[in-house]
DNA sequence: CCAATTTTGCTAGCTACCTAGCAAATACGT
DNA sequence: ACGTATTTGCTAGGTAGCTAGCAAAATTGG
């Protein structure tokens, strides 16, 4: 691989790390689309179904986004009738999710989405998967550490 | 690398990616603040200030996205004064965009954004990169090609 | 030459992300 | 016990993405 190559990778990496993720919610999204759901919505659910009730402090940990994001997917599952939300017993400030008997029933004619990930990924090198989360991860690490320096100052 | 790793990769690459992409973004959304300019923004100037005028609808192409998104991007930058956009002359269904005074001045301005990919991947073996590069092409032409699919039925 | 098709950009309405700043509840240190 | 932190969730307002459907302009095929 000679120098120029080596140029082009690193200019294309993040424009395929954008048009990677689109390209996954995109499929997520119309699979989910007849059943009025976005792809984090699914996820919240898949956690109250899976996991129980959750608190949803917890919640916006495990997706890793900031609490005023969580706030609005909360609301609209709950207009939707699909989770309720009540404050914890011990701790009023925190909010307890939990599915609903409407949430539970929709979560049972919720199509398989794991046709996704073979898509995507079926017959790649599983050593090349790894070499590509580790990159991955070792950029967002930096970007991340890097963001807490720049807005520090 | 056992059986579980393998798994593990599989499952975390989505999650890695879409971490990655943001992390990106909010570096260099926070580079920009001071600016009042978005990322997409950002790109739009740079096209306009690097290459001259340019077709709105090449750069819905050069950016991969859908022309109702591009509608609002270049509304935006044509409110903040930074934007033209006048009907081309022989074709009228399509817009110009030219980059004006009040925008060449504030790119002039802008601080220079190429630490972002220093930060994020100086000193990773570049044929890491390359894998990873090939791995998030691989899926996305995959995942593109089965929402054609997915949407044709 | 004209009818049908394609291209382009728009609006409306939605998801999902963010920051900034607020108020209530809890936890902590003296 | 009490004042100061911190934590939690909220609102407001902005960016960037999407689909669906419209209207105008251009292209294409008979």
């Amino acid at each position: 691989m000679d120098r120029e190559r080596k140029d082009t990778d690193r200019e294309l990496i993040g424009a395929w790390t954008k048009r990677c993720y689109f390209a996954g919610r995109a499929v997520m999204d119309s699979a989910l689309r007849p059943y009025d759901l976005g792809s984090v919505q699914w996820y919240v659910l898949y956690q109250l179904a899976t996991a129980g009730p959750t608190m949803q402090r917890d919640l916006v940990r495990l997706l890793t986004i900031e609490r005023a994001t969580m706030t609005g997917i909360v609301a609209t599952l709950v207009r939707k009738g699909l989770v309720g939300q009540e404050p914890d017993r011990v701790d009023q400030r925190q909010k307890l999710l939990r599915i609903t008997a409407t949430g539970a029933k929709l979560w049972g004619e919720l199509p398989d989405l794991s046709f996704i990930r073979s898509v995507a990924f079926d017959g790649i090198d599983e050593a090349d998967i790894a070499v590509a989360v580790r990159v991955l991860q070792t950029a967002t690490e930096r970007l991340e550490n890097q963001l807490q320096k720049g807005t520090a100052s």
